[in-house]
Parts: C-alpha cells; structure tokens; sequence
RNA sequence: GGUCUCGUAGCUCAGUUGGAUAGAGCAACAGCCUUCUAAGCUGUGGGUCGCAGGUUCGAAUCCUGCCGGGAUCACCA
C-alpha cells in the first residue's frame, strides 16, 4: 500500500476518533503538495469543517497532531490558509528509494493467469492507399494502450482488421487493370502500398471526369444552369447555404433537389462506377481473375504496410481480414433475425431498431443481402470471441465514428457477446492541418514513411553536428539516429490529450529541443554517461543509498516523482491516455536537469552524499526509461 | 435541425475526483560550458482560461444559456 492510501486511512480513523463522525473518501483528500511550499502531502481540511465545527486552523493543527502521532514517516507539520502540509522524514524517502532502485521493472504490474484478457484493436488500414500521418496517430496510441494495459497487469491481444474488400478496393483493381500495362512494385520500385494508392487516385480522377461528362450531356434538361463550372458553384453555393441558419427558400430548395437528383445520376451512372460494380459482384462470386488481382495486389499493398509498421516500430499478435469476417456477420445478423432481435423489410433488408435506446434504425444487410460496415465489425466481434476468451474489448478508432460504436455496442449486447455493452471506443482526436483537415485530392495528404525518413535525416544532421556518438560503428548510429527521430515524432504525437484534435504544421518540422521526445531521452543517456564515467574513475555505484543522510530540495522533488510513478501508470490504464504518461517522463526530466545543473554527482566529496545522488540518478533513469516504455520510445545510452 | 465534441499566452499544448499565486515548450530578448553530455540550465516580457449567469468556503474544472470551430446523423468504409 503506498504512503498516501496510507495517510488516507489515517485522516478517516483521526476524524472519526477527535470528532466522532465517519467521512467518506470523497471528503478525505491527499494530495502531493504544491512545490513551492514545505511539505510532502497536503490535507484539504475544508471539506472536514462541517464535522470538526472549528476553524480551517485548528481542525488541521488537530488532525495534523494526530498524523504525526500515528504515523512515523510523518516528521513535522505545517498549516497554512487552511491546507495541512504533511512533512515526511528523510529517512523514509531514502528506504524508498533503495527500494525502487533494484525493481527492474518499477512502476509496472505483471498479468497472471488470472488477469482479464484486453484486447486492442487499432491501425485497421484500407488496403487502397498508404498510410498518412492520421494512422500514425491511431498507431501509435494503440500501440502504447497495449504496452500500458500491460503495465497494468491485464493480458494483452494486439489485433489489426484489416479492410480488404470492397467497392473501394475494386477502385484500384479496376484503374490498375484499364492504365497499369503491368506494372508491379518491383518493375517500377516503388513500395506495393504507394503504387496501388497511385491507382486509387488514377481511378478517382477518371470517374471525376466521366462524372462531369454526364453532367454535360444532361444540363440541357435543367435551364436555369449553363454549364458544368456554373453547375458546380451553385450546387456548393446551395450546399453551403442549406447550412446556415438561413435555409433555402422553396425556390432554391427546389433547385438543390434538382442539382442534388443530377449528381447522384451521374455518380451512379458513370462507366468507371458501373465496371466497379461488375468487379465486385464478380469478385464476391469468387471470380478466379477477379479474386487473382486482388490477392496480387492486396500483397503488394501488405508488403509495404510491413515497412511502414517495422518502421514505426509496431506489430500485432493476430491480424484479422474483412473478406474472412464478412460473411459470418451475415450470418450473426440472419441469426438475430430469427431471433426477432432485428426485422426484415419488404425489400428484404434487414435493419435494427434502436429507438428504444434513443438512436435511430441502423441497416445491417442491405436488400440484395451484402454486408455493411456494421455487419462486418459484428462478423470480426464473432471470430474474436471464438479466439480468445475477452474480458475486455477496446477499439482504436477515429471519433468521426463515435456513432457507430454506440451502435455496435448495442448490438452485440444484443447478440449476447458479455463484452459488447461495456467495449471501449478509444476515440480519439483528429490531426488537422493550420487550414484543415487533410485532403487526398488536394495533395495536402502527409505520408507516413515520407514523415519519418524526414525526421531520421534531421536527427542524423543534428547528431552529426553535436558529434557525441564517438566509437560507434555506422550501424550503430544509424540506430540511434532513429531512436532519436521515433522519439521526436511519437512523443510529439502522445504527449497531446487522445480525445482532442490536434494541429500538425508540416512548415515547421517537429523539435528536438524543449518539450520532446528527445529532450527525455537525452536526459536518459546524460544519466547514463555518469554511470560511465563513474566506472572509469573507479568509483562504485551501490544499489543503496545510505539512509542517514540529508536530502536536498531538489532530490526530494525528484523522489516524490519517481515515488508517484506508479500512480501515473495506473491513471493513464484507466483513463486510457498516454499523453499522462508522456507528461510525466517530461517533467521527470525537467526536474532532472535542474538538480544535474545544480547538484554535483560524482564530484561530491562527501560520500554519502555522492552515493545517495548516484542512487538517485539511477531511480530516475529507470524510471524514465519505464515511462517511455510505455510510449513505445527507446532511450539511448549516448546521443 | 438532432446528437456529440472542443474553445487556456502570438503558436503548439499541460492543468488529476472542484483546492492555495493558471503552468511548460516554441518564437523574442538577456545571461551560463578551463568540473559529471549546452539536444542542457537561469532570467525578462507575454492571460478577461470564448461570453454571461448559477452552484459554494473555493470554479479553467460542475450546471444553464449564448457565441465560435469541428464531427456525425448514408443500402460508403
């Protein structure tokens, strides 16, 4: 039990013994106390007031009398503006240290046999384009879920549902078939991911294209507009006006309809959209030409996913495939129908009615009986549950689709899946560009592998220019240029709150100075180059610091974070937020580097007090190389 | 329009179940390497926490209303 469910305890048993009334916990309250002030732990005691019937005052100098009394940790006291500041001994601080120093793996729960089993979706790729900096996000927040999941002691299942069916992808097949005259990634040397986005693209500008013929040739038929760029302005002109709280008039509502009715004509009458079609159809009927080019191609496009995630530097324990679990989500669906859990239309398709709940019907097979988004995530839910025994399902998906797992939440409560009702939607925030969303067709779209070899260039510059990896094979920093440039980025992108958006400048590139990745593992490999010069000077690095001896400011700062580590990997499981963690290791570090400036280490000539500081920094080196752990970051020993 | 979400320094972000004087970094300016790594440290300036009410010992935090941004409400995935 750690000191403050401790002092917790404490507070409840002296309330209830000097005012003879039980509080409840909310009342109980023990904080770390503000760092320009003495003191260890703060007792709020104005909550405490109504039963101590006494002045904030007096009720702290009592119960703080209390405190000290029954708890030996607890030194000294002081009270001020009604806040109880608890002052432990040193000697307490320094036996936790010398505890923690030896724990290999502080701060960090281990699972057994009998810890719930969490499994964690997340990346959930199209296979039609490569993966921008969006999945980036989504990688690695689900990536270091898992690692902090598993810090919490649960048994961890890394999964990825991959998208590989559908209209979508029979774009790509259809653009590489009509312009690709063979290409492959080899013959044209460019990753299996880029070169089928390519054709995705391709595909999307023909159909735009053909889309605007249509258009053309049906104009005559609508008076009011005279050609296809005046057919554009109005209709977004219309759109955009629907919008505001104006409104459209009857006139122009009448219009809108018109422009709307000759959109959706043409999107759906196309040539390209039509031959689309025919592939699907052709490739759900196991077309053996159909189905040869989408496995080609889906390799190509696994292929290089394989690059981008060891580049990353994720994986996953089990891969799940959309053209696998699509059709046993058709049959869960049939099945609650025969339950009368959904009904059936005249049309034929089938729909859940979630009224009830306050959503509205949801469509789950459409009427020629193919499957929908929903019908397939209930199809990957089904084989999941067959896999593994889950206790807990987290899904790491956009908040764009908050909605849907409102909705499939409830349905597979309804289907019985013990999990469905209480499955978390990690839903998190979008990256947005200084004017926006990214767009494909703008071009505005930030590649993941272009992003991260940029980011390895300029760590390789600075590095080079800083000339700190003395006696290191090529190799070897090379590596370290990496970490450096995974540090920068993943940090940059966990250290903000999941659930909010967040802005990326792709003028300005990411810092390695200040509040950054690297900045923390810089402070990690400065530690590391005492313990090195330590061993050159022959100085010996005990696993204990002596306990008589007196602790400064700064080193207590620094133990009471590292003490709190613990407590700040719990919140972040429960909160799922790595940004909670990534703040930690920042003001760890920060804290450091002011006691490294201000403290000598090795050169201390007391030596208890050198030792007790070596202990420290070890601690502090653990404990920051625990914390980015659980980033998914790496610190170096040299940079 | 319904539902959800966000709004904190010029910019990017922190700010615990409501707690003490709202914090970092970047950018700007001024300092600190003949002692352990200067990717560091110190200092200066920069705020009506979107606005207005309410709840209470206490509100950036909770409630209500408004303003502003975003998402979503598809037989797309």
């Amino acid at each position: 039990m750690n000191i403050e469910m401790q002092l917790k305890g404490i507070l409840i048993a002296g309330v209830k013994e000097l005012y003879g009334q039980e509080i409840n916990k909310n009342q109980a309250q023990v904080q770390i106390t503000r760092k320009d002030l003495t003191g260890d732990f703060t007792i709020v005691v104005f909550p405490l007031l109504k039963v101590s019937k006494k002045s904030p005052e007096d009720t702290a100098n009592e119960i703080g009398a209390y405190i000290q009394q029954q708890e030996p940790a607890v030194a000294n006291f002081n009270v001020v503006k009604g806040f109880l500041n608890l002052e432990l001994a040193a000697d307490y601080w320094l036996n936790l240290i010398n505890d923690i120093v030896v724990q290999e793996k502080y701060g960090y729960k281990t699972a057994d046999e009998n810890s719930p089993l969490m499994m964690i979706e997340y990346s959930s790729p199209n296979t039609n384009k490569p993966l921008h900096l969006g999945h980036i996000r989504n990688n690695l927040l689900g990536y270091s879920l898992s690692r902090i999941a598993a810090a919490n002691g649960n048994k961890v299942v890394k999964t990825n549902i991959v998208n590989d069916r559908g209209i979508h992808i029979c774009k790509s097949m259809l653009a590489w078939k009509k312009w690709g005259e063979g290409v492959t990634p080899e013959s044209s040397g460019k990753k299996g991911d880029h070169l089928v986005g390519d054709f995705y693209v391709k595909f999307d500008q023909e159909y735009k294209s053909e889309i605007d013929t249509i258009i053309k040739e049906k104009i005559s038929e609508y008076p009011a507009i005279k050609d296809v760029d005046d057919f554009k302005k109005t209709f977004a002109a219309l759109k955009s006006k629907k919008k505001t709280k104006e409104g459209l008039n009857d006139a122009e509502n009448e219009q809108f309809k018109a422009c709307e009715e000759l959109s959706k004509y043409a999107e759906n009458n196309a040539p390209l959209i039509l031959e689309t079609r025919e592939m699907l159809r052709k490739w759900e009927a196991k077309d053996p030409e159909v189905y040869a080019l989408w496995e080609m191609m889906n390799q190509w496009v696994y292929a290089g996913f394989d690059v981008s995630y060891k580049k990353l530097g994720v994986d996953f324990d089990k891969i799940y495939y959309e053209s696998d679990t699509y059709t046993v989500g058709r049959d869960m669906v049939l099945g609650g129908l025969e339950k009368n859990l959904f009904y059936k239309r005249e049309d034929g398709s089938v729909w859940a009615n979630l009224e009830d709940k306050g959503l509205d019907e949801k469509l789950l097979l459409r009427k020629d009986g193919t499957s929908v988004y929903m019908t397939q995530d209930i199809g990957t839910a089904k084989l999941r549950f067959d896999d593994y025994s889950i206790d807990k399902m987290v899904y790491v998906v956009g908040n764009e689709q908050d909605y849907h797992f409102q909705v499939l939440a409830l349905l597979l409560d309804k289907l019985g899946f013990k999990w469905g009702k209480d499955l978390v939607h990690f839903s998190y925030g979008m990256v947005e560009l200084p004017h926006g969303k990214m767009k494909s067709r703008e071009g505005t779209v930030v590649d993941a592998d272009d992003l991260v070899d940029e980011m390895v260039n300029t760590a390789r510059v600075m590095s080079k220019e800083l000339g700190k990896l003395d006696g290191y094979s090529d190799e070897e920093a090379e590596a370290v240029f990496r970490m450096i440039a995974l540090g920068a980025l993943k940090y940059f992108i966990l250290k903000v709150d999941p659930r909010k958006n967040m802005t990326f400048n792709p003028e300005e590139s990411i810092d390695f100075n200040g509040n950054t990745g690297p900045f923390i593992q810089y402070t990690h490999a400065r530690i590391q180059s005492i313990f090195r010069k330590a061993a050159e000077k022959g100085i010996e690095v005990a696993d204990k610091a002596p306990t008589d001896v007196e602790i400064g400011e700064k080193e207590n700062n620094l133990i009471r974070m590292i003490a709190n580590f613990p407590n700040v990997v719990e919140e972040a499981g429960r909160v799922y937020s790595p940004a909670v963690i990534a703040n930690f290791a920042y003001d760890l570090a920060k804290e450091y580097n002011q006691f490294y400036h201000d403290c000598p280490i090795l050169f201390e000539e007391d030596e208890n007090k050198r030792m007790m500081r070596l202990v420290l920094c070890k601690s502090v080196g653990k404990t920051i190389k625990n914390a980015m752990w659980l980033l998914g970051i790496d610190v170096p020993e040299k940079m």
